[in-house]
DNA sequence: ATGTCAATAATGTATTGA
């Protein structure tokens, strides 16, 4: 079973792109980030077409998040547990069941900038209600996945320029550490697991020619349960797919999961 | 700070968020 996660910035802007990335890619599952939209405006019917069942988590404007699969898809929960303040759609988990059940966590984390500020403290609370998740995640001992845009740079080799980064709130210490947390719970980093070293990014900025300078920085994650990883076979970044026409500004990122 | 982009409230362009 082949698993994407790809923050599509805006699913109207990005419709063409998207069907044309599904035909050629062929993914089993995507999950979709910053789809901008709410859920009844959500372009449903050409999913559908494709055989893909469609889950969504909208909000007008900005943020919100979609999977979409072509195994059905159980047990759907919208929203982030642990803040029911949060009026921000940024989360969303199915279940696929193939020849066992796989549990996935698609998310979208805040930004944080500018930081300091109330920005990077609702973030760094999201990854606190976030290891609150997985470690309940964990408890059930169902193999489960966390995937999406983290805005997270795990190290300084994860950026072109880490230099450039050091106040950002991808790069703070802060951040990391939150995320380090999150991996301490003996969650797998998916592609770390597979591949060593600098150069490997699924960010590129549109401004200033961060793509034609390959300025990039590695934010799109996977966190694989130790019953997940298990099942793991591969991990990949689709560096191409930030080349095409209309681009996103991120790229997808896959696991292969012996599901 | 920015060689950019997308959505919004509104019909030309500033604001927000990234």
């Amino acid at each position: 079973m082949k698993i994407a996660t790809f923050n599509i910035n805006g699913v109207k802007a990005r419709i063409e792109t998207l069907l044309a990335w599904l035909d050629e890619a062929q993914p089993d599952v995507a999950l979709l980030q910053e789809i901008k939209s709410v859920d009844e405006g959500f372009p449903r019917e050409p999913f559908e077409e494709r055989g893909y069942s469609v889950e969504t988590h909208g909000q007008k404007g900005f943020n919100g998040v979609a999977i979409l699969s072509k195994v059905p898809l159980e047990d759907v929960m919208r929203g982030l547990p642990g803040d029911d303040t949060d009026e921000q759609a940024r989360y969303i988990e199915a279940t696929v069941v193939g020849e066992r059940a796989l549990r996935l966590c698609c998310l979208y984390l805040p930004n944080g900038n500018p930081a300091p500020g109330p920005k990077y403290d609702y973030k760094l609370a999201w990854m606190d209600r976030l290891r609150a998740r997985a470690q309940d995640l964990l408890a059930a001992e169902e193999p489960f996945l966390m995937g999406g845009d983290y805005n997270i740079i795990p190290q300084a080799e994860d950026a072109a320029k880490p230099e450039s980064w050091q106040t950002d709130a991808l790069h703070l210490p802060a951040s990391r550490e939150k995320f380090r947390l999150l991996e301490n719970l003996g969650l797998t980093e998916a592609f770390r697991a597979r591949h060593a070293g600098p150069g490997h990014y699924s960010f590129w900025d549109y401004q200033a020619g961060a793509w034609d300078r390959n300025n990039g920085i590695r934010i799109d994650h996977f966190l694989l349960s130790p019953e997940a990883a298990d099942m793991m076979e591969d991990c990949w970044i689709e560096t191409a797919q930030r080349g095409s026409t209309k681009p996103s500004d991120h790229t997808p990122v896959w696991v292969e999961m012996g599901v």
